[in-house]
DNA sequence: AACAAATAGATTGCGCACAATCGAATCATG
DNA sequence: CATGATTCGATTGTGCGCAATCTATTTGTT
């Protein structure tokens, strides 16, 4: 057994517990996506622009919290994988708009099913579901905040 | 904004919630672990060890859902940095123990603080942070429980 | 003892994640 | 206008995370 106390004590870390937990879920989504030909990265990007096409690589990355370095790579994936396009907005040269093709949004009906298979095996309540979410995604921008404060000194 | 219906819609998916948050806590992390030149990843195979030494890299790795293909290169890296020694068991030579320098021990008092330096922004009280805690562990123990239950097949 | 199966760790290859840097395009200010 | 600052995205380099594969060692069975 580990102990459970003192600050360093493994089992008290929230911390700890969301690292492997989102582990724990990209291994679990990994069984679907496989199929697919998708990594749950490029899943989440295509989450994205299931919602709402058309936005430029700034766009995924401020709803992903993700930057150039890691889309742009990615999105050369997808692209070479014939689900989405990438072309230079002709009113902002410094922009990409990103858009699906037909390929891409075929995906989506065998993509709709995934969550709730994986969900079945949590063992929550669709609102149990809700309100952790959202209690996550606040401390998400909590950190977030904080993040951009310090980044600010 | 986004649409906040429909089992795609991210806002609703727990998955993303886990995957951005763990991101924000590895950033958050980041700016006190960068001084001691430790990585997120590092720092948790550290704590490990703090609470106990000479363990097994299976040992670790069970403790931290990660197989060796993520430990060796991390153990080499904190082994070159001079903070743990790696040596062949005497009684089974397949086994690395993995046990700290007088360096890898001196970390443990700087690394002391910084839980409840990034846990202050959170805003939580002690007990919700036990309950999330748990309830998140919870969640990964599911999960594996199915992917263990899926690779029999 | 002999040999098949299991186990521990290392290696390879791919795909993020992110800091740092760069070039090109755009904007802001005088 | 001019030009300095800003913004966008691409690029480079490092370090995970993990599947697949490999070797060496140990264990189990006969």
């Amino acid at each position: 057994m580990t102990k459970t106390t003192g600050p360093l004590a493994l089992g008290n870390q929230l911390c700890f517990a969301f690292y492997s937990v989102s582990h724990a879920f990209s291994r679990a989504y990994r069984q679907f996506l496989d199929p697919l030909g998708l990594t749950y990265p490029q899943y989440v990007v295509l989450l994205v622009l299931w919602e709402q096409d058309d936005l430029t690589v700034k766009e995924i990355g401020d709803r992903l919290f993700l930057d150039s370095g890691t889309l742009t790579p990615l999105l050369k994936r997808l692209e070479a994988a014939g689900h989405i396009r990438r072309t230079r907005d002709k009113k902002d040269e410094r922009q990409v708009r990103i858009s699906l093709t037909a390929s891409g949004r075929a995906l989506r009906e065998k993509a709709e099913e995934i969550p709730r298979q994986v969900g079945c095996v949590l063992g929550l309540s669709f609102d149990e579901v809700r309100a952790l979410t959202e209690q996550v995604a606040k401390l998400r921008g909590r950190l977030h905040d904080s993040a951009s404060l310090a980044a600010r000194t």
